[in-house]
DNA sequence: ATATTCCTATACCAGCGCGTCTAGTATGTG
DNA sequence: CACATACTAGACGCGCTGGTATAGGAATAT
């Protein structure tokens, strides 16, 4: 955001031997403390009643040592979503390649809903959109980590069943979209609204084969 | 939300003969002015960044003038809400009752999606849920008059088209989530992140049709 | 006409939250 | 050792906003 480079970007100098810095280093663990106090607050409130001082309380750090290392509230904000949008990358990546058609898209299917609807990202539905919202570029990378990442996994699955005559699809990507709505089903909405919490393994489970059983039933040959 | 009699719930004295209050009558225009720049307000910003201020300017109005018809911030959003709330009763209730199954389901799928993605409410998704979450009977509401309105209606009608053997279905109201959501596919995840806007009545009817016809593609006997 | 209520304009208060400053202490490097 | 940096604790400035107070003008019923 501001031009200058902020300390929480580099911690190495650029013309520098090595990790060569007089002086006392900086804690990473306190930083590490910043970070999931912040998180832990951000996924239960809105962004403008998050304040800075609670977060340096709940992570048991002077608010003077949380702007050292986060120069404002959006680039400590900044610093949760680009975290959040990485595990996302982690845990959706690698999907099942072994197995039916059908096997392959519930594996998916199952791992997705078990990052949208059973983690912390569940509960930071709220607060996402709303703060995300004032800056398009961060919004999208966050986007593109999850549900675009899987809506373009599951594109290619599709075609290639296709192409292996084991589906009838004019549309892979709209295809890919269907089957991600059949498997969310009502449940973003009511999360946003808070009138859901986040759902058990069972019902992950459930959610996902039932969705992967119509969407077949779809648009199988 | 207080205990005291809100002068915008009760126009009329409880123990009075009629409409008979002696001085100046309240402007029903100014009040009428009031909601509609609330409403401009709040589907543009958070609830948080809407000031009583901007309000009031928007609306032609003083700020006192603000306060003498809604007694708190609060107040005002909620009348908002319910009001929101009102219009898409209206605008959902009568669902199509002529045609076949599948034009019945499509008029519902067009105007719901024309409520929820091309009306003002749309431009509302990110303001309502952040500022729901703090009012859950309000925020039941809301998601009751929407889309919780609709998931019934056609929950009903799967439920009798499933009796006169049109389709198969094991769970009425499942199988009426899973319409619903293929109606709208992504589109609510995009407009909350800000990635989308309002959707043209073109893109409406084809999503509707679409949605539709791989529904009945999974479901019909 | 007069009482009564509405409306405006403006000033005002209290509280809050971000971000800064300072003075002092702790902890590392050369 | 000295030096440089990190961290703490507290106070504080500043801007903003919800809500109140007041005084005077405007509209309407009786």
């Amino acid at each position: 955001m501001s031009p200058v480079s902020n300390s929480e970007d580099i911690d190495i100098v650029v013309y520098a031997p090595a990790s060569a810095r007089s002086g006392r280093p900086k804690d990473t663990a306190k930083r590490e403390a910043i970070i999931t106090a912040a998180r832990s607050l951000f996924a239960s409130q809105p962004f403008d009643l998050v304040t800075m001082e609670a977060v340096a309380a709940q992570a048991g750090v002077s608010k003077m040592t949380v702007y050292s290392h986060f120069h404002d509230k959006e680039a400590l904000f900044e610093t949760i979503v680009t975290a959040t949008a990485d595990e996302m990358i982690g845990a959706l990546s690698a999907p099942g390649q072994e197995g039916g058609l059908r096997e392959r898209l519930l594996a998916v299917g199952s791992s997705f809903l078990g990052v949208i609807l059973g983690s912390d990202i569940c509960k930071m539905a709220h607060t996402l959109p709303g703060a995300l919202r004032a800056n398009r570029a961060l919004a999208e990378r966050f986007y593109a980590a999850g549900p675009g990442r899987v809506r373009g996994a599951l594109a290619a699955m599709i075609a290639a069943a296709a192409e292996c005559g084991e589906l009838t699809v004019d549309d892979p990507d709209l295809a890919a979209d269907d089957l991600v709505s059949l498997w969310e089903g009502s449940r973003p909405a009511k999360i946003a609204f808070g009138l859901l919490e986040l759902s058990s393994e069972e019902e992950i489970r459930q959610r996902a084969t039932r969705g992967t059983e119509v969407f077949l039933r779809a648009y199988r040959r």
